[in-house]
RNA sequence: GCCGCCAUGGCGAAACCGGUAGACGCAACGGACUUAAAAUCCGUUUGGGGAAACUCAGUGUGGGUUCGAGUCCCACUGGCGGCACCA
């Protein structure tokens, strides 16, 4: 016997629901050609962002957009929907490896500890997931066809004519030779400089450096043979193809700054016997271009220098190439360079102009050499004024500007030819003169890189990949999945050289051919495991052809995932990454439509109750499994909601659910209460009859703001809704069942278990009022001539100050309504002695007297 | 520095397409029930003035458009997020 009685029995109701729900299989979702499943009902393919599986188990971040989704989806299926809701473990990752090293036990055992603890706590909140359908991207059944999808892109090219990726066999077909196509192909090896980090003992992609780097690990750049995936081919599509997408504008602007394009043209400059090439997105100011600047890593450097400027080049190349990347950009406060005493000559005019090196010309971007032009340019202007060198002016700036450095657009002047045209003239006649005289051309350029896809880790996917004679080639497909061997110890060795390169019986193939040992990075897994959970026991393909098109199928958009809720720190890389793979498979013909995620929301971060960012050092926590054992799922789930709108960040409160819980408690005793020995017993003012207007009124305006409030994703204000009409069923002394029953319809995707409880303990005691079970109701229809009023209130305005109300019939004549707002006391009291000048007379809403 | 988002009571927040600012919840205060407390129920709660009816002010700041602005426009300020020598 506990000491406190709970107000409503949510710990022994909300466990026995959700195992009703497991056995009978209630949220199972067949698929095309199975049993149960109905051609004739729509779909709808509800995502979440599914976690990486950390030790620490969840907090209450992740259940709000779970919650979010999980209303959506079982709003869905009572609307006639096949839903799709599945959930799954991005399980590949470093932390399990960390454990690993640390133990010597095998990374796999504590992923599954960690699963089976995730799993544990997401069945306590009552997510209707169809768990069939759980996905783990460590399953060797999983991991199979990450390789064999890897193996697409390594199979395939980007097809600058059409635009799409086609398999390599053309390119044989046509002729090409082997180095020719492996300089082609999406999934290649380069040498590459990489951001080596010694204390996690691997390469990281540009893109981590930051994180990790936060967290105290120093990044160091070194060169190394690296696989690398060819994503800047589709540049060009990752921007264009966002356009019919149902993302918030933000994050698509956030992809399109990621990827950074920007339209220019390419000019040639000699220098000596040699040419060299430079991106300008401003070639009207070719003219004010007063000298040069290669990257210190330009292969040109060498044969351009001056054998007097020889040594200090050498010297400040030699500075660069041991400065990390970041000591690159946060010691620039002051540029440097060197100059190279070689001579570049201007092709629109002949003068003869210098040419410097400068770390500030990154090797990575363009062509890795850029012309500079001081006066208009913020770089070339702080460099020119370090150095001393001339800044000429060749376009006028619009009066009223006030920069030393004009940047913008205005008219060009210096510039021979050009004189007088405005920029975007100017910029279209230089090109077109360079392209005539063959010293240019129009070039766009892209900031986006290509993807550094290869980790020295050992909690990955090993590449199916093998080394012959130098060369590398794809192991057979029937040998996939390709797993690691399980290791004597996890440790690094301390160099770039991947950890699998330990296990050397693994490594040697015979024959001198030799594994692969590099890695794939998390990222691969995450890339399309919302393909595997349209079909996740294929034992024959990555996902079946019918089970793609029907769950992913352009029905009028562009296809793909209906609605797919996570957080912004996803909104570039992973993003773009499962984009770039589907739009792969998608050329090759392996998935239906060009884009994975038809509708995009993402949820705001959900801070401690001290507003800070929620944290193991700060102390802030919240796990989910404390709000259920105090207060149950169902009020975890109504305050998830209830705090506010799903995109705010927001801070916790527990004050907070103890509001959505005492209103969970009010609306279990509407339909019951104790009697002497404390037992709950339905209420006597339970009564089969029907409903008075007004209570038929607040109940379907409760059933229509729901409805809307839940397509609109505006949960927040959907349950004040519910409160608002729960306060006035509790105020009846007559509560008609049917009130009760279409309250507990519209409150059930929100509180699941504490709604299918009082339906199922009021159902029976009157037969033919309530459903059988709330999950398979369909969801009620609001009557709007029920939320009609006979008499609505107008607001009187005099000038447009609030002055008194008017209630009137809702059928008044606007001259009935004129004539007694004038009357009106209040009225006549603010227009004395003024002359009214105009009424404005909004209907059902306000009237508004001008007067002075 | 550039780009984006946000700003409403003591707190989380509502407010359709420009039309009663502050719904709903938290906290606080008062009352009922109780020996008492908890729980529950009822009420008050933007600020100033007033005994009250009422009245003036009020959605970060300053201007503008409009009969009417939290909402639209311009210029600021503050906070959050992203990018950061990308030529």
């Amino acid at each position: 016997m506990s000491t406190q009685r709970k107000p409503f029995p949510f710990d022994e109701f909300e466990p026995r629901w959700q195992a009703h729900w497991e056995t009978a299989k209630t949220f199972a979702t067949p698929n095309p050609g199975t049993p149960g499943f109905d051609a004739a009902k729509p779909k709808y393919f509800v995502l979440d962002m599914f976690p990486y599986p950390s030790g620490a188990g969840l907090h209450v971040g992740h259940p709000e957009g779970y919650t979010a989704t999980d209303i959506i989806a079982r709003y869905r299926r009572r609307c006639g929907c096949q839903v799709l809701h599945p959930m799954g473990w991005d399980a590949f990752g470093l932390p399990a490896e960390e454990h690993a090293r640390k133990t010597g036990e095998h990374p796999r055992i504590n992923t599954e500890n960690n699963i089976n603890n995730f799993r544990r706590q997401l069945k306590r909140i009552g997510f209707s997931y169809d768990w069939d359908r759980e996905v783990n991207t460590t399953d060797p059944s999983y991991v199979k066809w990450t390789q064999w999808i890897f193996l697409r892109l390594y199979h395939s090219y980007f097809d600058e004519v059409t635009g799409k990726a086609r398999p390599i066999a053309e390119l044989e077909a046509q002729g090409l030779d082997r180095d020719a196509i492996d300089a082609r192909r999406l999934a290649y090896v380069a040498e590459a400089p990489v951001n080596w980090c010694p204390e996690l003992g691997t390469v990281l992609a540009n893109e981590e450096v930051e994180e990790w780097r936060a967290k105290g690990n120093t990044v160091e750049r070194r060169p190394l043979k690296q696989w690398m995936l060819r994503i800047t081919a589709y540049a060009q599509r990752l921007i264009d193809e966002l356009d019919g997408l149902d993302w918030p504008e933000g994050i698509k602007l956030l992809q399109k700054n990621w990827i950074g394009r920007s339209e220019g043209a390419e000019v040639d400059f000699r220098i000596g016997q040699e040419t060299v090439t430079v991106f300008t997105t401003r070639p009207d100011t070719l003219f004010g271009a007063t000298y040069m600047v290669l990257s210190p890593e330009h292969p040109l450097v060498e044969t351009i220098t001056a054998p007097e400027q020889k040594e200090a080049v050498d010297r400040y190349r030699k500075a660069c190439a041991s400065k990390s990347d970041l000591e690159r950009t946060e010691l620039a406060k002051e540029k440097t360079g060197v100059n190279t005493g070689g001579v570049a000559v201007n092709p629109v005019n002949g003068e003869k102009i210098p040419v410097w090196i400068a770390d500030y010309v990154l090797m990575s971007y363009g062509t890795g050499a850029i012309m500079a032009v001081p006066a208009h340019d913020e770089r070339d202007h702080e460099f020119a004024k370090q150095y001393g060198i001339p800044i000429l002016e060749v376009v006028r700036a619009p009066i009223g500007n006030t920069d030393t450095c004009f940047t913008g657009n205005g008219i060009a002047i210096n510039s021979g030819f050009l004189d007088g045209l405005p920029t975007p003239e100017a910029k279209a006649h230089i090109i077109a003169w360079l392209e005539d005289k063959g010293l240019g051309k129009k070039m766009v350029n892209f900031k986006l890189r290509d993807w550094l896809f290869s980790r020295q880790r050992y909690w990955g996917e090993p590449f199916p990949i093998v080394w012959r004679n130098g060369r590398h080639e794809a192991i057979p497909e029937s040998d996939l999945p390709l797993l690691a061997p399980a290791l004597e110890d996890y440790k690094p060795s301390g160099s770039p050289e991947p950890i699998l390169s330990k296990a050397t019986e693994w490594v040697d193939c015979g024959g001198g051919v030799t594994r692969e040992t590099n890695t794939m990075p998390q990222w691969a897994g995450s890339c399309w495991y919302y393909l595997r959970y349209c079909d996740p026991a294929n034992a024959d393909a990555f996902v079946g052809a019918e089970a793609e098109r029907y769950w992913l199928g352009a029905n009028g958009t562009n296809g793909g995932v209906d609605l797919y809720v996570g957080g912004t720190e996803h909104a570039v890389l992973h993003l773009l990454y499962a984009r770039f793979w589907h739009k792969v498979l998608h050329d090759l013909g392996h998935v239906s439509t060009a884009e994975p995620f038809q509708k995009l929301v993402n949820q705001g971060l959900i801070l401690g109750e001290d507003g800070q960012k929620m944290s193991k050092s700060r102390g802030n926590v919240v796990n989910p499994d404390t709000v259920v054992d105090e207060h149950g799922a169902d009020a975890l789930r109504l305050y998830e909601m209830f705090m506010g709108p799903l995109e705010q960040v927001k801070p916790w409160s527990m004050k907070g659910v103890e509001g959505v819980f005492r209103f969970l408690a009010r609306v279990w005793r509407l339909a019951l209460e104790t009697d002497q020995n404390g037992e709950w017993q339905l209420r006597p003012a339970l009564a089969p009859t029907g409903m008075e207007p007004t209570t038929r009124r607040i109940v379907h305006q409760t059933i229509k703001k729901v409805t809307q409030d839940i397509d609109a994703m505006s949960f927040n204000t959907a349950i004040a809704q519910m409160m608002v009409c729960t306060n006035e069923l509790t105020r009846l002394e007559v509560l008609p069942v049917e009130a009760l029953g279409l309250l507990l319809q519209v409150l059930n995707p929100f509180a699941p278990h504490l709604t299918e409880e009082i339906n199922a303990l009021v159902g029976p005691a009157y037969p033919g009022i309530l459903p059988a079970e709330l999950a398979h109701a369909p969801w009620p229809a609001w009557d709007e001539a029920a939320l009609v009023e006979d008499e609505v209130e107008i607001v009187v305005q005099v000038n447009g100050k609030l002055r008194d109300r008017l209630t009137v019939a809702r059928t008044a004549e606007n001259a009935e309504i004129e004539s007694r707002a004038l009357a009106l006391d209040k009225v006549r009291e603010h227009t004395e002695g003024q002359t009214i000048r105009k009424i404005i007379l909004v209907p059902g809403r306000l009237i508004n007297i001008v007067a002075n």
